[in-house]
DNA sequence: CTGAAAGCGCTAACAG
DNA sequence: CTGTTAGCGCTTTCAG
């Protein structure tokens, strides 16, 4: 009854109100608030009065509108594995540190590894453009990124060397190499030569990467990779369950096992424990991945390390570069530093 | 040059594209497309002229031009203290669970428990109106909340029972009654009496509930608290090992410690092993919250169990109830179950 | 049942 | 230096 405008659709205060309690015209208001280092300056009077009124009315641009108008966001989608995998803490974290800095917002997604889910989240972020993506993708096949990439120009990073698409940025590429020369480090350094190896066996990443890079050091150390050699399990502590059992129903252990990742590894320490096994002694294992798990199992893990926050911030860099506009062209590829990280477990 | 209209802004489709493909008017598309139960009906030729050139030009609407336009994002926004902690990762998950089947984006970010975050979020939520906030508070003031909700309707659920506003929902107030019941459970079952407590000592919660809880048992039981009973840690593995070093260089070490959280009690286990002490036979150590590595450790980890999950869930549910509506007036309260976890620990 | 038209709150020419 | 104006892409009256 008393209202006298149409719906007041929100409490808070618009641009328009700033304007009038400042007398000037809403225009003005937004070019001093949104100083871009545009040639043009306001008195330094009327500048004060809609900062004043600004104050007074607490006010805040309304990022929707000028999204709208400016076509982007300040948001990033992220999308994860899973949240409650350590692995990606650090990595969001990296992320965070950078778009603090830009003033980005980040939207973080978990895909489950599922393919539905996965698709979802490219949909999603069509909908609701955003102005990167950064990905961990697992099922998404080249095709549906492809259908994405023409239906938009978001920017787009991987994580992972799997995806092979031109116009994607990807980060990745330790996989085969690290497990290698972890392999490699076993045979070598710690004499092993019944070496086993846990990891699902579908062709979702990391897995066929890491397989490959075991497989490659054993055989080029004239080690044969007898049929129980190679688990499988899921990347969860339960997978590494899983696998560990296989290996002690399989009756003959390996001497050392190297898991596709450290929750694994520790899911194997746990069930050769409760086994009644000796870690390392009647059976060694190393995973991959350091996260504060593998200091917290006893023995200590032994792991291939990789920075994972600075491998956040270097995918923020890399997505920023291109949102930004600094590079443009097809997709670059950037591999990851790495090395052992040598505790008790083996 | 060949550009005929004003700039591209993006290549993506718009609902005029639409309307032209199918040869009808942008507002019967957006009739088809969002079909709220508005008794408005489409004849089923035009609608499915518009469902081929909305799929033939693979075209979403945009969310940006919509929430503008309804002014609501379909978002919502959850602050948790730190994604690293897996305390958080099942509420997380939880939020999720609903918000997904509802259709809502969730916005994450990590307060760090630092008192400028905090305030940024709110204000990010602001000027990005979100539809609804969850978040665990740990440094806000009631009146930054005041302020906060004079400025805008958004709905707000706080996790943790500090949060004391009248128009806030609050889950939580397990901290009090559950250390309570737990170290009464120390006392009665286990036959301790020297039990020592590891928590922050500043006001943030949820600190304060937990030594009240702690001492409240104590004090019923008839049992002195000495003076280094109460030891400082933050709730890290870090302040747990900080904490447990602490009651080690005291020399009267208690028989029984309990942590304020698990991640704490795990650092004092660390701690108690790496110094050459047996858990439990030299000192018993309990946490709170279930969490993975309360089960890595070893002995595994005697805690308070909360389901997480399910509170997740519920913040959400709540949130829900006063974005749709179905809720108006005064704050409510809920608490959360718990019981005890018997492990090997103590 | 469908089209025309009016904005949501903001930015960015374009005039003055 | 500042105001006027024209949309960004969509939903929603209001006419027809």
């Amino acid at each position: 009854m008393t209202e006298k405008k149409s719906r007041p659709t929100s409490n808070l205060p618009t641009m328009q109100d700033v304007a009038k309690l400042a007398g000037v015209s809403h225009s003005t208001v937004s070019r001093v608030l949104s100083q871009n280092a545009t040639s043009i300056r306001i008195s330094e009077e009327t500048r004060q009065k809609i900062l004043d009124a600004v104050e007074q009315l607490n006010y805040q641009p309304n990022m929707i509108a000028r999204s709208l108008r400016t076509q982007h966001m300040q948001m990033i989608a992220v999308m994860i594995g899973d949240i409650s995998n350590a692995f990606y803490h650090p990595i969001v974290r990296g992320i965070q540190d950078f778009t603090d800095q830009h003033d980005y917002e980040v939207l973080i997604s978990n895909s489950d590894h599922i393919y539905e889910h996965e698709r979802r989240f490219l949909n999603a972020s069509l909908r609701r453009p955003v102005d990167g993506i950064i990905m961990a993708p697992h099922c998404l096949t080249s095709e549906d990124l492809d259908t994405f990439i023409k239906h938009s120009r978001v920017p787009i990073v991987a994580l992972g060397a799997q995806v092979d698409h031109p116009s994607i940025d990807v980060v990745g590429g330790t996989s085969e190499p690290a497990t290698y020369e972890a392999v490699k480090w076993l045979i070598e350094v710690k004499g092993h030569r019944r070496i086993g190896f846990i990891s699902t066996l579908n062709q979702m990443p990391p897995g066929p990467s890491r397989v490959r890079g075991y497989m490659r050091a054993m055989e080029e150390a004239g080690l044969t990779i007898e049929p129980n050699f190679i688990q499988q399990g899921e990347f969860t502590i339960e997978g590494g369950h899983h696998g560990m059992r296989a290996f002690i129903q399989h009756g003959k252990l390996p001497t050392a096992i190297f898991a596709a990742n450290s929750l694994m590894a520790i899911g194997a320490i746990l069930e050769a424990k409760a086994a009644g096994l000796q870690v390392p002694e009647d059976v060694g294992v190393m995973g991959f991945d350091d996260i504060p798990e593998a200091t917290i199992i006893s023995p200590p893990l032994t792991i291939v390390r990789r920075d994972l926050r600075q491998i956040g911030r270097q995918l923020a860099e890399i997505l920023f570069d291109r949102i930004e506009g600094k590079v443009t062209g097809p997709g670059r590829f950037f591999q990851s530093d790495w090395k052992l990280v040598i505790r008790g477990s083996i």
